[in-house]
DNA sequence: CGCTTTATTAAACGGTGTTTAATTTATACA
DNA sequence: TGTATAAATTAAACACCGTTTAATAAAGCG
């Protein structure tokens, strides 16, 4: 073997992830570029096709990446909590402060979408589903004798409005006819759906 | 003045409108690029670029016909119910409709971002609001002694949460766990956030 | 040592949005 | 009516994009 180098592949890989995450928190996803990335780690693009599949194949790895740093963040505010009902509050607060604090990644990871005929690889599926996986665990120790259907219903119910909310705030596309903090509306999203899965 | 062709300019905006309207829905707004737009109407980029500013400008267009052509879908659909609640969840239901008939439009509406710097023309900020107003006059129609910020307050959560589903849903990013429709997800929002207006 | 395998690069390809200069045409005016 | 003027239209170029190709350099191995 011959690496001009000493980078393995799984560094390369690494520090072009790590570099992407940086340009996109400096510059928006609009500008990452392959030869941006490559050149930032010292690299050529030909490099980066040898360690990536395509340039999607990177920007996948990125928002696994992303995932997995915002599902720590919010596991690590949360566990704490003794109330169940305290921790979802706590994680709709946790998302709402990691999507405002890194809000091209976050977008990214939802607006990316793979070129048409290439299937969205598993590991990425599973990894969105942790956020709801995360709601439902609650929703179910809150009231254990609701069937799991139910619980799953309310858990993608409650966390995709909140996303909405997200969605709307960061991208600038929220209603102007008030003004609203992000909070407020999250919480009054979360007491609604909270109060009528008590309800039924 | 010498036009060549018998088209004025306000004909070719239209044409160009139309025509990556049709082209967004066969193939995706992904694939839309000015120079495909100009040809299928019979010209070249640099007529497009006579008439539009720019790239984005052509997408600003076609984002606000799509946005009033699902306005004007609502507005018919909703104007003969009589009951404001009835026809609030009338408004979620064909603006999923809508969402669900044109995806892709629908998506670019709120996908799209002008490039830094350059703000989002007035108009569109105003068109988008279009849907909140409709929420909130029905609110205001269903409790009228709320005073107006409460109002707005609640059909911005409302409307969003709603979003969120429907974006979550055409992006084949909801939450696997449970075989959900997007109808039931959307009646469950509506009912927590309108019972929790009333009880207040 | 030489051979093979691999990492790395430079260069090319077709495509993108955008700008430029040249050309064609219709109109306004002498 | 003929012509100058102004506008519409185009072809070509620019810099950039993701991606592929072929050439090159270096490491491991017998």
């Amino acid at each position: 073997m011959g690496r001009r180098s000493d980078h393995s592949r799984e560094e390369i890989q690494k520090m072009a992830i790590d570099a992407a995450a940086k340009m996109v928190e400096a510059e928006g996803f609009q500008s990452l570029t392959a030869r941006k990335v490559a050149s930032s780690i010292g690299y050529t693009v030909g490099t980066l096709y040898h360690v990536f599949r395509n340039f999607d194949d990177l920007v996948i790895h990125l928002n696994a990446q992303t995932i997995d740093e915002m599902a720590a963040l919010i596991q690590q505010q949360t566990r704490k909590k003794r109330n169940p009902e305290v921790r979802i509050r706590a994680m709709a607060e946790f998302y709402v402060q990691y999507a405002t604090d890194h809000p091209d990644r976050w977008r990214l990871v939802f607006e990316h979408q793979a070129p048409r005929g290439l299937p969205t690889p598993v590991q990425m599926k599973e990894r969105r589903d942790v956020m709801f996986e995360m709601v439902a665990e609650n929703l179910r120790e809150l009231a254990p004798e609701r069937i799991p259907h139910e619980v799953a219903h309310t858990a993608t119910a409650l966390w995709s409005g909140i996303h909405g909310v997200c969605i709307l705030a960061l991208t600038g596309k929220l209603y102007l006819g008030g003004a609203f903090s992000m909070g407020k509306l999250i919480e009054t999203l979360v007491d609604s759906v909270l109060n009528e899965f008590r309800r039924r």
